[in-house]
DNA sequence: AACTTTTGCAACCGCGAAAAA
DNA sequence: GTTTTTCGCGGTTGCAAAAGT
C-alpha cells in the first residue's frame, strides 16, 4: 500500500506545532519510526498482545506496544483486538437472522457499521461491512440478482465483443406509449396496490433511506447527468425491478398511476437496449 | 494443467469528535 | 480557552484463495 505521501490528521498537526516552537498536549500517537511491522499480524505477535491486554488491559492503545513489546503501532494494535482477537468475537459464516437483522439495520442507520454491529453481539463493524459489500447489497435487491447480474454481465461482454466484430445492431428503443402500457400491465398483474407510499413519501423520508440507492435517488437527487447512469447503478436497477415483494420496490420504481415515472429515461437512455430488455426479461420470468 | 478473473476479507488510511495537557 | 493527541469510524486497498476459461 502506498504511504509515503500519506500522512495523518494528527501528524500534520503536530508538524504545524512544531514549526511555531510549540509541543503542547499529549505525546503523538503512531510516530512514523522505522521498523514497526505492517501487514497481516504473525501468531506470535497475536499471542504478544492477547497475554499483554490478559494481563495489563489496554487502557492506552499508543503506549501499549512498547509496554507489550510489540513492533507494531497502538492503532494496528487497537484493529487487531478489536476485529479478531477479542475473546468474545463469534466466528463462522452469518446466520439467516443475523443478516436479516443487517439488512433491517441498513434500511434504518444506512453505512453505520458500528451502530448495526451494536445489535449484532460478537460481530465487528468491520466483518458486518465486509459482508455487506460481498454479500447482502446484491441479495438485497433480489435473492438472484447476483447471479442475474453475473449473467448480465457476461451476456453484455459478448455482445459487445460480437457487435465489435460485426456491424454493430441498430439500438431498440421502446415508445412512450409502450412503455407506458407495459409498466401499467406489469403492475396490474401483480396485483399489489402501492399507494400506500407514493413516490412523494419516499422523497420526504429520504433522510432513512439516505444510504442506500434506489431508482428514486438516482432520479430526484443524485444523477448530475440527468438520466445517463453508470453502469454499477443500471445494474442495481435492474435488480431491484426484480424484487417486487418490497414496498420499498414500489416506492422506488413508482404507483399504478404513474408506473413508468422513472423507468422510462432509463430505458431510453442511450445504452444498450437489448441489455436491459434482457434484464427485465429475466426479472418477469421470475415474478410473474 | 495453466492461466486469468473474481471474490472474500484483514488491514490500512484519513477524518471528525472527544479527551487530555 | 487553546492546542494537540487519542479513539473510533467508515471507506478503501491489496493479496490469497476460489472459480472460471
Amino acid at each position: 500500500m502506498e504511504n509515503v505521501d500519506r500522512r495523518s490528521h494528527g501528524t500534520a498537526h503536530r508538524e504545524r506545532g512544531r514549526k511555531k516552537g510549540i509541543d503542547r498536549g499529549r505525546a503523538p500517537c503512531c510516530e512514523k519510526a522505522a521498523g514497526l511491522n505492517k501487514g497481516p499480524w504473525k501468531p506470535e505477535e497475536d499471542q504478544i498482545l492477547v497475554n499483554h491486554i490478559r494481563g495489563f488491559g489496554h487502557g492506552n492503545w499508543r503506549a501499549l506496544p512498547k509496554q507489550a513489546g510489540l513492533l507494531r503501532c497502538g492503532k494496528s494494535c487497537r484493529l487487531r483486538w478489536m476485529n479478531y482477537l477479542r475473546p468474545d468475537i463469534k466466528r463462522g459464516n452469518f446466520t439467516e437472522e443475523e443478516e436479516e437483522t443487517i439488512v433491517q439495520l441498513h434500511r434504518k442507520l444506512g453505512n453505520r457499521w458500528s451502530a448495526i454491529a451494536a445489535s449484532l453481539p460478537g460481530r465487528t463493524d468491520n466483518e458486518i461491512k465486509n459482508v455487506w459489500h460481498t454479500n447482502l447489497k446484491r441479495r438485497l435487491l433480489d435473492p438472484n440478482s447476483a447471479s442475474m447480474i453475473q449473467n448480465m454481465k457476461k451476456k453484455k461482454k459478448k455482445s459487445k465483443k460480437k457487435s465489435e466484430s460485426s456491424n454493430a445492431r441498430p439500438r431498440l428503443f421502446l415508445e412512450q406509449s409502450e412503455m407506458e402500457r407495459f409498466w401499467s400491465d406489469a403492475f396490474m398483474s401483480m396485483d399489489v396496490i402501492a399507494t400506500e407510499t407514493s413516490p412523494t413519501d419516499h422523497q420526504s423520508n429520504s433522510d432513512d433511506f439516505s444510504s442506500s440507492t434506489t431508482i428514486a435517488d438516482i432520479s430526484i437527487n443524485g444523477d448530475p447527468t440527468d438520466g445517463n447512469l453508470l453502469e454499477d447503478e443500471r445494474l442495481q436497477v435492474a435488480a431491484e425491478m426484480s424484487d417486487p415483494f418490497s414496498i420499498d420496490h414500489f416506492a422506488t420504481i413508482g404507483t399504478p398511476a404513474s408506473p413508468n415515472h422513472y423507468c422510462y429515461d432509463l430505458f431510453n437512455s442511450d445504452d444498450d437496449m437489448d441489455f436491459w430488455r434482457d434484464c427485465l426479461a429475466y426479472s418477469l420470468q421470475e415474478v410473474f
